[in-house]
DNA sequence: TATTGTTATACTCTATAACTATA
DNA sequence: TATAGTTATAGAGTATAACAATA
């Protein structure tokens, strides 16, 4: 069969595997990708709250405060206090903090290279504009994925 | 920037995206995306054996084992024993299983129509045919997502 | 009174190991 | 001894509620 709805289920495949390949290339520096989503988050627009950052990647608050404590003691992200309002903490990104993100980066750029390495490359950016237009249509916020949190959730 | 780091993240959006939206559409049905795939499996296969069953799904033997004994209780699914080898138990589908399984093909179609909706049919039919070869080229199982489970697991 | 960050708690899923019954 | 299924337990991640400090 090769109606939509094996080709949606395809590109559901296709997500978990590059993103457990991405997950695999971040291993060695020491994060997962919920962490360096959150270090992505920071570095393209510091200073924000950790609830405004909880909002953007869909984690709930409390899952956030864990996570910047994490990445706090590792010393690749600060809470800076907020003079106007003294209930927030600005979030930003340590000059080790920065290296990482470049680390990152690089990191990225290599996975998406090997994993579009099947296609040739005038089909890599047909796909890229197909997925573009996807996404689009759906909505899809650039640079953060809708997350897997509402998965699995049922009961019978 | 439209370099190919983009595009692998584009398609890990949208499959998060994909399987998101057909696990709400399976929640009326009362089953999450794990018990989907595993009637599905039984359905395409009857009579394997839960570690036959856990190795293709990449779970554990120990979490299918829950799994069945849900979907057993629900009436969905059956272990029946095998004269053979009385370690074993086969694994089937119910009458009430093949009608559920029947509802969620049913979903899936739907789910897949809505999904590619965005896209002409001629756009579609390109979409397909690159996932496709994508695809292959990574030696996906076809019907068998990857599996999330190795995600999230590093430490820093 | 509302909001930010935080803590506490329960539940699910993942992972590992040990146990049983068969082979 | 090896294997299939099962149980027990520990560790993440998700979710909700409650709390302290601040507005």
């Amino acid at each position: 069969m090769t109606g939509s709805g094996s080709t949606a289920f395809l590109v559901a495949q296709l997500g978990g595997l590059a993103a457990m390949r991405f997950g695999d290339r971040l291993a060695p520096l020491g994060l997962s990708p919920a962490q360096a989503g959150l270090l992505r988050a920071v570095g393209s627009q510091p200073g924000r709250s950790q609830q405004a950052l909880a909002a953007e990647l869909s984690l709930l608050p409390s899952r956030l405060v864990a996570m910047v404590d994490e990445l706090e003691a590792d010393g690749v992200l600060e809470r800076r206090p907020n003079p106007n309002d003294r209930r927030h903490h600005a979030l930003h990104l340590t000059p080790a903090g920065e290296k990482l993100l470049r680390e990152i980066g690089k990191v990225a750029q290599e996975h998406g290279r090997d994993f579009l390495a099947p296609l040739g490359e005038q089909d890599q950016e047909t796909l890229t504009r197909l997925l573009g237009r996807l996404a689009e249509g759906h909505g899809l916020t650039p640079g953060v994925h809708p997350g897997y949190a509402r998965m699995g959730r049922t009961k019978r």
